[in-house]
DNA sequence: AACCGCAACAACCGCAAAGGG
DNA sequence: TCCCTTTGCGGTTGTTGCGGT
């Protein structure tokens, strides 16, 4: 693992989000040369980023194959069984939800899900709704809920670990998709059609028709000033490929409401533009253009044999 | 209009495992 | 076998923007 013909100087990093020009060059750097070392990639990609950061950009936004958007109602149970069987053992997780990161999986319990289980759990003698949840899914459920319960009481965002809890969970094994979950509590915040389309993986062509920083995808972040400065060429594609097509992901097109919708608009509006141009389905699924047979050739990133 | 609380999510931090010298 | 470096993972923090008061 080691790699010692990798040693660089010290130097000050960049730290904070990711510019689209840093995002341009990695991007760029790995396209070209393939996955290798990542401390050494910052100095070949010419990044004042640490290896480290390089490597988490890549993993959480930059990878091709990556599915941005709403969870299905599949991927959501999935989550939430595994969440139960496995604890917070995101990245297990994420292998069963390909497209998806365990950085994204963890926000996603984190910021939704994990609230959601909790009011289930706290709801479910008295919610009609829970009586349509498959005995498996609640049985998982209210084991998770104790599981957070057990973890202390807490509100707000902050994470609660939950993790090394495993051995109160319940054995046995197989982790199986649990029936769709009718849930009345559905109208909730669930992340309406995302649709940040990876806009930044999307041919010029395209970009040049969603111009400005919406173009820019998720990074929003990035001050529009910055993104819309135009020293970023995006060359990217999104595509909803044959991956999409005959699984179950076909069920990203689940009609969840927003409890934020304006909010999630405000945020990704200008993917949906970007979108528009590159070409998108409804529900949001989005994979890069490129071959990934090509890409993917020397990847060893986790989750990578189970996307395509 | 200003302030505050909250939600969402990107990114950082620290630790442990893996692997080469 | 030990040491050092890299990588991977999970927890946590920071940033941004919205809604409510």
């Amino acid at each position: 693992m080691g790699c010692r013909s990798c040693d660089k100087p010290k130097m000050n990093y960049r730290k904070g989000l990711w510019s689209p020009e840093e995002d341009q060059r990695l991007r760029d750097y790995i396209l070209k040369h393939g996955l290798g070392c990542w401390s050494a990639v910052p100095a070949k990609a010419g990044l004042q980023r640490n290896g480290k950061s390089c490597r988490l950009r890549w993993i959480n936004y930059l990878r091709p194959g990556l599915k941005r958007g709403m969870f299905s109602q599949e991927e959501e149970d999935v989550v939430i069984n595994l969440q139960a069987k496995l604890g917070n053992k995101w990245s297990q997780i994420a292998m069963h939800l390909p497209g998806r990161t365990d950085n994204e999986v963890k926000n996603y319990w984190n910021s939704y899900l994990k609230k959601r289980v909790m009011q289930l759990g706290s709801n479910s003698s008295s919610n009609p709704a829970s009586k349509n949840a498959s005995p498996e899914l609640l049985t998982s459920m209210s084991a998770t809920t104790e599981l957070i319960m057990t973890g202390g009481g807490g509100g707000g965002s902050t994470a609660t670990s939950t993790h090394d809890h495993d051995a109160n969970i319940g054995s046995s094994g197989a982790i199986s998709a649990a029936e769709p979950f009718v849930d009345q509590q559905h109208q909730h915040q669930h992340q309406q059609a995302k649709n940040y389309a990876f806009a930044d993986w999307m041919p010029a062509t395209a970009a040049a028709a969603a111009p400005g920083p919406e173009s820019y995808s998720m990074s929003a972040h990035w001050p529009a000033s910055t993104a819309s400065s135009g020293n970023v060429t995006p060359s990217h594609g999104a595509f909803v490929g044959d991956q999409m097509s005959g699984s179950s992901y076909a069920a990203l097109q689940h009609p969840h409401q927003h409890h934020h919708q304006q909010q999630e608009h405000h945020h990704h509006q200008s993917a949906v533009t970007a979108a528009g141009a590159a070409g998108m389905v409804a529900g949001g699924g989005y994979f890069d253009l490129l071959n990934m047979g090509d890409i993917y050739g020397g990847f060893t990133t986790t989750n990578d044999d189970l996307l395509f």
